[in-house]
DNA sequence: TTAAGTTAATCAAACGATTGACCTAATTAA
DNA sequence: TTAATTAGGTCAATCGTTTGATTAACTTAA
């Protein structure tokens, strides 16, 4: 009876989606062990980025990773469980680029020790170097954008990304604002200010396609990508309250002709 | 046969969830028709605030309204066009609220006519003033939230909101920037500027599991919200270049007005 | 032999939508 | 005036899909 069956539906072979190089079977060796494992955090972190645990179906991580269905649960024990092991890849691939951003940052306040000026005219480099990395094709932009979502629509995997990402990324800014603005690191106005700076870049990811909308643009290239800088760069200085009289601004600002 | 089986039903009666006062049947009076409409609207704006009309079902929905499953497809058609009827419908809602901060900033404008110092102190009360609206009870909250989820995860109803209620809202504070810095309204950077002081409020909501975490707060009531408003006040100033000579604290607002 | 992994088939539950029976105010016809 | 009809709406039951998860058979390196 069930030979049956599987014969018959060993012949049948509907459709495959996209041509895919046809996982192998068999127990891997020792090298490449737990591949479909890796190729569903792949596509999990993609396919979360976008739109939220409920909405992804386990049908399509799996397509997605070219994996059979059955393989999240055996690797994870479950969609959630892929879920919160998307999170934990996503916080420790970025681990060497929050590390760069952290001593970028602490450099900064080393290198200027106090003096606003310089510690205006470093930002205003660092804005620029940040926008030209985001622009770049192998900025984790996706990857973010996963971390991002759980911000915004907190799951149990919320508190590891606050306190493996965010957090010290935000200490390292607070303590910047801290001594932009000559308070203490522990003012709870500073850690706001930091906040605050960081909505400055974040909102043009997560208001997208307002900004999009309101300025008349298809995406942030060239031109746009330079309005926003220059825009950017002012704010975060106005905010911080430092001098902006650097390389930029020569026109009707700061004296005010009519 | 089919008689039997309606019967049985009849008295089989399973559970009702929470109490509700039961909908009544036949033709309703004149006067009050479409009841179920209105109530699956209301109940629409409630979830959809929150979730998104792809984790929300039409069970749900129903059950949050009282209403039979069957009367989304009566009333809207399904389930994306209530969707699409419920953002109407919040647009229509903040309509009143709209209009009065609009006018609100557009006499902020012309009684302060071009002085700078006016323009700072009208704006630190505006500041203030919009908080204490935002923290009142019958504040339309979810409304707002769920405009601002539809500008997030942009569906068909997108536009709408843009049009009717995003740029006239915006239109009105890019006027404000622009006398604010001294340039013209349709210059881009006022634009963008616009938006940036937007997303130092909404930031506190977008973000606001964020916030409270790095806060170390549990909500944004007292004291917390001092804070908060403090803060958004320096900061807007800062970002439009007004000056923030005023004493923040215990100084009347002009309009006490609400 | 076992350990590690893949695969098609299958399951119960939940999903969006539809149906036909039912109910009553309003309208029309006798 | 009253009886029939229609308009507007609710309701339980049901349909076909899709969902997340499980299973048993299969495959190959260790």
């Amino acid at each position: 009876m069930k030979d049956i069956k599987k014969l018959a539906a060993a012949t049948a072979s509907v459709d495959d989606g996209p041509a895919m190089p046809a996982m192998r079977r068999g127990r891997p060796p020792k090298g490449n062990a737990a591949e479909g494992r890796k190729k569903l955090l792949v596509a999990a972190i993609t396919l979360f980025s976008e739109q939220g645990p409920d909405s992804v179906s386990t049908r399509q991580l799996a397509q997605a990773a070219g994996v059979n269905l059955s393989a999240i649960t055996y690797h994870f024990g479950g969609k959630d469980a892929l879920y919160e092991a998307a999170i934990r890849q996503a916080i420790d691939d970025l681990a060497p680029r929050r590390q760069m951003l952290i001593n970028y940052l602490e450099t900064i306040l080393r290198e200027t020790d106090g003096d606003q000026k310089a510690l205006a005219k470093a930002i205003g480099s660092f804005v620029k170097a940040f926008f030209a990395v985001l622009v770049k094709d192998d900025f984790p932009l996706t990857t973010i954008r996963l971390l991002m979502r759980e911000l915004h629509h907190p799951t149990t995997a919320f508190s590891q990304v606050i306190d493996q990402h965010i957090d010290p990324v935000q200490d390292a800014i607070a303590r910047l604002a801290a001594v932009a603005t000559n308070c203490d690191v522990s003012d709870p106005q500073v850690r706001l200010l930091g906040l605050s700076v960081t909505s400055q870049i974040f909102m043009l990811g997560i208001m997208r396609p307002v900004v999009l909308s309101r300025m008349g643009w298809s995406d942030y290239s060239a031109d746009n990508a330079n309005t926003v800088i220059k825009l950017t760069t002012t704010s975060i200085l106005r905010l911080l309250g430092l001098p902006e009289n650097i390389d930029r601004f020569e026109d009707n600002d700061e004296l005010s002709e009519s």
